[in-house]
DNA sequence: AGCACGCCGACT
DNA sequence: GTCGGCGTGCTC
């Protein structure tokens, strides 16, 4: 459809808070439109950027649109304006955003661009032999590498130019013809609509319940929200599953966010298990690039019609969207902490508004934000409360922790008599590492990170010191670096002492550890996960990973080691976040027939978050936990932001905030329903060798907050250069802590 | 984020 | 003189 408007707003790869907008040659009028990748004059370069929309005049001088790269968006108008809104309500820069639904990374198309002037389109031999020449031009420079590094390329991605690899696969044209192809040969049965699907697994009341009330939405194409709230082991991935199928069944396809990788994959095998005929597409920024760009084409195409990823599969391209879930809605990795900070399960409900089709969240320990929208009406509470065959919920105990061992007398007690009777035990404990930290005896010297305040962790089959912050690492050492002395203090414990711990005390167990230590490696998590099912496994240790959502049914017995760490967080979700975890932790015994046992040592045994996970009450907790926030005036009752300001030294920082004080008085007064506290450092003072500190905007509503928070910003735009292009200040709309 | 531009000190 | 260090500010 030709458009006469003559100019388009553009998003540039670049980290700045507004669009550019450009004209549009009359050669191009019918070609421009939003969703299309475009090349454009940047500054003393090409870009590749996004079209967002025509407009009919410009405000600036523009420069124009020298060529449209897909011959048709490779964007849909929902996920742009999602793009869009995610910029807008996270205060994070358009070209931040943008990535999160093109298709692929243009960096490298980009380089060529600046090398070749122009978009190689299906220009392989072409491409590939200007490199050729600029390589025997340079005769001193006969190495790759060297002119790699001169054209701006690393060694690989300068072979992969070589062997044309990349500009064949470039354009969205040439590539769907060879994606048609492949699907040609590839005989997968296309899932039609009549198909029945197969069900293996009785459902209880309660699921069925689940899926009844959600099912017209999906097939009214109704946007709702409901909250599932189950208890551990009520069978909420059945409900999942059998919501996708309903919605692949009327011919729509379903989205599924998980909060790691690891737990899509097993959301994903249970689904493939219960649906016969429905092929489930994972899909997560963990794919090698082809595979990526594969999966996501088919998506497009709409042959995928069941995704099942982390949390940038929310912008996957599905065609026909019938429903979306969010399975652990109340994970904090939902989170993510880096431009653009957005909350994946509000990203999600928001997708769900656009798009008009049913949110479904789901979790045992649902957030007090979600919760509390049920409760209001905004929501659509469903609550389970009973487990799948009628299990018993797990039974609990609180113990204090002994000061001798990692393993009090009860928890060793408790796997004693679980080795014995062949079942497995899991071990839980939030920290990494064999000591928090190491301190000399004689002098008190603790081993800090050079690049951050913070603890060095010993790590101990490295025999190393470790920032977990930062990467720093050096030689574990044998004396005090200050005095020399022989005699260092390790104190606090991590997964690898307790490792130690246990293999001492049984011997004969067959233990492993899963953490960030032993799952750096592609797959290896489901290594670990694989021997846990197939009982080769009798013990697991191992921080949160080991506690999220994961079905095994040999585990008896359940020790979170300490609880204390968690909840003695500066940090006003502490306390949710403690309930959650030894919930979620306590969850994974007892899925098989007998009554499982969970240990759970802390010294706080009367704080509510305990006793509330003893008693299995999310509601009682809910209950007092809402009370305090509703006292202090913390979310739900309020929105908050969060002002990080960073700078490289104090000086400089201490500058910044002695500046913008004023604007901070006038802001909190001028914005009114509005409080700004701080700022002040922030509880890790340095990180990476920058100084940090907070400041926290709290708001009854969205719009007061936005208002302080732009006001602020606009504010800090018109403080001198040399005082402001010294920090870095960044914005974090409900942040996931205020640490 | 790049990149140019400009202002300084260290060299052919 | 001029090369290159990085601090500063702009990119439609």
């Amino acid at each position: 459809m030709p458009s006469s408007l003559p100019f388009a707003q553009v998003i540039a790869p670049r980290p700045v808070r507004s669009f550019f907008t450009y004209s549009v040659p009359p050669s191009l009028d019918t070609e421009v439109s939003p969703g299309k990748r475009v090349l454009i004059p940047f500054g003393s370069r090409k870009l590749i950027g996004l079209v967002v929309s025509r407009i009919k005049s410009s405000d600036v001088k523009t420069k124009p649109i020298l060529q449209v790269i897909d011959p048709a968006p490779v964007v849909g108008l929902h996920l742009l304006e999602l793009a869009l809104w995610i910029a807008q309500y996270y205060f994070a820069p358009p070209g931040d955003v943008a990535p999160l639904i093109l298709p692929r990374d243009d960096a490298v198309i980009e380089n060529l661009v600046q090398l070749t002037g122009e978009i190689p389109v299906n220009t392989r031999s072409k491409t590939a032999r200007l490199v050729f020449d600029a390589l025997k031009a340079k005769k001193g420079a006969r190495k790759l590498n060297l002119l790699a590094a001169d054209l701006g390329f690393t060694p690989v991605k300068m072979k992969k130019i070589l062997a044309g690899d990349l500009i064949r696969r470039f354009t969205r044209q040439g590539e769907s013809v060879r994606l048609k192809k492949k699907h040609a040969t590839d005989k997968r049965e296309d899932v039609n609509g009549k198909k029945p699907v197969r069900l293996r697994i009785k459902l209880t009341s309660q699921q069925k319940k689940a899926v009844t009330a959600i099912t017209p939405d999906i097939e009214k194409g109704r946007f709702r929200v409901h909250l599932i709230h189950g208890v551990t082991g009520s069978g909420k991935t059945e409900i999942y599953a059998r919501l996708a199928a309903k919605t692949v069944a009327i011919g729509k396809s379903a989205l599924i966010l998980a909060p790691e990788i690891a737990l899509g994959e097993m959301i994903a095998r249970k689904f493939e298990e219960s649906l016969e005929n429905v092929p489930v597409t994972v899909f997560h920024s963990g794919l090698k690039p082809a595979e990526r760009y594969k999966r996501w084409a088919q998506i497009m195409e709409g042959e995928a019609k069941v995704v099942v990823g982390a949390r940038s599969a929310l912008f996957a391209p599905m065609k026909n969207l019938g429903l979306i879930i969010v399975d652990e809605e109340h994970d904090p990795t939902y989170k993510q902490e880096e431009s653009p900070r957005y909350h994946g399960r509000d990203a999600a409900v928001k997708r769900g508004s656009l798009e008009k089709v049913p949110v479904a969240l789901g979790s045992a320990t649902p957030s007090l934000e979600s919760y509390s929208n049920a409760k209001e009406g905004k929501y659509r509470l469903i609550e389970l409360t009973s487990r799948i065959d009628d299990r018993p919920m797990p039974q609990v105990e609180i113990v204090e922790p002994d000061s001798g061992s990692d393993i009090g007398p009860k928890l060793r007690d408790a796997i004693q008599a679980c080795l014995k009777s062949k079942e497995q035990a899991l071990l839980f404990l939030n920290r990494r590492g064999a000591a928090r930290f190491i301190q000399c005896s004689r002098c008190g010297h603790v081993f800090i990170c050079r690049n951050c305040s913070l603890s060095l962790i010993l790590h101990a089959h490295s025999r190393s010191l470790k920032c977990h912050t930062c990467g720093y690492h050096e030689r574990a050492p044998d004396v005090c670096c200050e005095c020399g002395s022989e005699s260092l203090f390790k104190g606090g414990s991590g997964t690898q002492k307790i490792e130690q711990e246990i293999t001492e005390l049984f011997p004969k167990a067959r233990v492993a550890r899963m953490d960030r230590d032993t799952t750096t490696k592609r797959g290896s998590s489901a290594t670990i996960l694989s021997a846990v099912e197939s009982r080769s496994i009798d013990i697991l240790i191992g921080t949160q990973m080991i506690t999220k959502g994961h079905d095994f049914p040999g585990i008896n017995v359940v020790g979170v080691v300490s609880a204390d760490e968690l909840l003695y967080l500066p940090d006003f979700r502490s306390a949710e976040r403690t309930f959650q975890q030894i919930t979620q932790a306590a969850g994974r015994a007892g899925r098989a027939e007998r009554k499982g046992i969970v240990i759970v040592q802390t010294l706080s045994g009367d704080h509510h978050s305990v006793t509330s996970a003893k008693n299995h009450d999310y509601r009682r907790f809910y209950k007092t936990e809402i009370d305090l926030r509703r006292a202090a005036g913390y979310p739900p009752f309020s929105r908050l932001a969060r002002i990080g300001i960073e700078a490289s030294t104090v000086e400089r920082g201490e500058l910044f905030l002695e500046k913008i004080e004023p604007a901070i008085k006038i802001t909190a007064q001028s914005a009114p329903g509005i409080t700004i506290l701080g700022p002040v450092e922030a509880v890790v003072f340095k990180v990476r060798n920058r100084y940090r500190w907070r400041m926290l905007f709290k708001a009854v509503g969205v719009k007061a907050l936005f208002k302080g928070v732009r006001s602020f910003i606009d504010k800090v735009d018109m403080l001198p250069g040399p005082v402001k292009n010294r920090v870095k200040v960044v914005v974090d709309v409900d942040p996931a802590d205020v640490m």
